[in-house]
DNA sequence: TATTACCATGACCATCGGTCATATTATGAC
DNA sequence: GTCATAATATGACCGATGGTCATGGTAATA
C-alpha cells in the first residue's frame, strides 16, 4: 500500500530529525563546558569532538564554524532570559512592578547561570567582526539569534505601553528612552556584578543583592510621574 | 675623560630609548588602525607590520604578543578617560556636580574617541582566557593596565570621600555602593549608546545626549540626601 | 680598522579552523 | 536475503596565522 510506505517514510524521517537535534544539543553542551571552563579562543574543535565523543569533522556536520557554535550557546541563553522575564512580569499586573520585574530577572537569571551572564555583550562585540568576514552573508543561526533580541525587546515593549496607558510612568519623558536605559543600565550593572563577584565583596564589603536592590529603587523612584 | 665617556653613552642609551618607544607608537597606532576597521581577529600581524613597514619579526621586539598590542591601546584609552575625568572634575568644588562631571567626562570621552568605547569591557572579557593559557603569568604591560584601572577608581574614591564629609550624599547608603553603582551605570549605558548609535536614532527617535542627561538626573535625585 | 651591541628580517615551525574523499551504516525496494 | 541508495561519521589533509630564531647588517665604541 502506498500510504503504508509513506507513513514508514514519515516515521523514519521524524525520527532522523529528533537524533539530529540530540546531536546538536550534545556538541552545543560539549562546547559550552569547554567554552567556559577555558575561554573560546584556547578551545579547539579537536577538544570539542572528543569531548562529545565524535570526530571534528561530524561537528561540522551540525554547524558551520566555531563561531556559530558561540552563537547557538547565545540562543539558549537568549531562551533562558526570555522565559525568566516572562514568569517575573506575568505576576504582577501593575505596569511600575512589571517593569522592575525585568530588571529582577536579568538578575536572577545571571545568578542562576553565572557563565552565561556576559555572553549577549561578547557576542555583541562578536558579531560585527563576524560579517566584516563574511561580507553580507548573515547565517541562519545568526538571524535565529537576533530574532530573539528582537522578542525580548517586545516585551519590553508591551509593558511599557502598558504603563504608559495606566499613567504609570512619567509623561515627560519618552518612553522608549526609559526603555532603553532600563534595558541598558540593568545589563551593565548586572554583568559587572558577575564579573566582579568576588572582589566586590573583599574590596568594597558589598552584597551584591543590596546594590541591585538600591539601584532598582533608584530607577523607580526616577520613573515615577512627577508630582507637585 | 671618564666623565666624558659616561656622558656620550648615556646621550645614546637615551637616544635609543626614544627611538624604541617612537617605534612602539608607531606599532600602536598601525595595529589601533587595522583593529578597529577590520576587527581583532581579522587582523593578522604580517598586516600590522606592513601598516607600520616593518616585518613581522620586528613587532615581537617591541610587543610579546597580539594581544600585548590590544591591551596597549586599552592602555592609551585609560590614560585618556583619567585625563577627561581630571579635567573634568577639577573645574568643580561641589561633591555632587564633581560626581555629575565623571560620568560626563565618560561620556564625552565616549564621543571623542567612539572606537576605544567599548575597549575596557573587550579587555575584560579577554584578560581572564589570557590568564588562562599562559598560567599564572601577568605580563607587564597586563600589570601596567591593571594598574590604570585603580588609579581611575582612586579619582573617584576621592570625590566620594569629599562629598561624604560635607555631607551632599545621601548617609544611608554605603558610599562605596554609590561609587560602584554609578560608574558600573555610566559604563553600562554609554557602551551601549556607543554600538547602537544610529539604530537609536532611526528606530527610535531618541537623542543620546537627552538619554544621558535623563540618566544622570536620575542618578543625581537618587543620589541626593532624604529630606523629610 | 676591529670589536661589540643592538636590531631588522623573513624563512620556518606548530597549531588550528575548516574541507573533502572515503568508509560505514541504515534504509527501503525487490 | 540481497542490493542499490542515501545519510552520516571519519581523519588525513590544506591553508592561514601567531610566534620563533638564526642570520645579516648597522651604528657605536675601542
Amino acid at each position: 500500500m502506498n500510504s503504508l510506505k509513506q507513513k514508514k517514510l514519515n516515521i523514519t524521517k521524524l525520527r532522523r530529525e529528533k537524533e539530529r537535534e540530540q546531536l546538536r544539543q550534545i556538541i552545543i553542551e560539549a562546547a559550552e563546558k569547554l567554552f567556559f571552563s577555558q575561554g573560546f579562543e584556547n578551545t579547539t574543535m579537536e577538544q570539542i569532538a572528543n569531548e562529545a565523543e565524535y570526530s571534528k569533522g561530524t561537528l561540522y556536520n551540525y554547524y558551520h564554524s566555531k563561531n556559530e557554535l558561540y552563537i547557538a550557546i547565545g540562543i539558549k541563553a537568549y531562551s533562558l532570559i526570555i522565559e525568566y522575564t516572562k514568569k517575573f512580569t506575568e505576576i504582577h499586573d501593575s505596569g511600575m512592578k512589571q517593569l522592575m520585574a525585568t530588571g529582577y530577572a536579568y538578575y536572577e537569571f545571571s545568578k542562576d547561570y553565572p557563565k552565561y551572564a556576559t555572553i549577549f555583550h561578547d557576542i555583541a562585540l562578536k558579531l560585527p567582526d563576524i560579517s566584516f568576514k563574511s561580507k553580507e552573508k548573515v547565517s541562519e543561526i545568526e538571524k535565529e539569534y537576533l530574532c530573539l533580541g528582537n522578542t525580548y525587546g517586545e516585551i519590553f515593549m508591551e509593558i511599557i505601553n502598558n504603563a504608559k496607558k495606566k499613567n504609570i510612568i512619567r509623561a515627560d519623558k519618552d518612553p522608549f528612552m526609559i526603555v532603553y536605559v532600563l534595558k541598558s543600565i540593568t545589563k551593565g550593572l548586572v554583568e559587572d556584578l558577575m564579573q566582579t563577584n568576588k572582589e566586590i565583596k573583599k574590596k568594597f564589603n558589598l552584597i551584591p543583592d543590596d546594590v541591585i536592590d538600591f539601584t532598582f529603587e533608584l530607577i523607580r523612584d526616577g520613573l515615577a510621574p512627577r508630582k507637585e
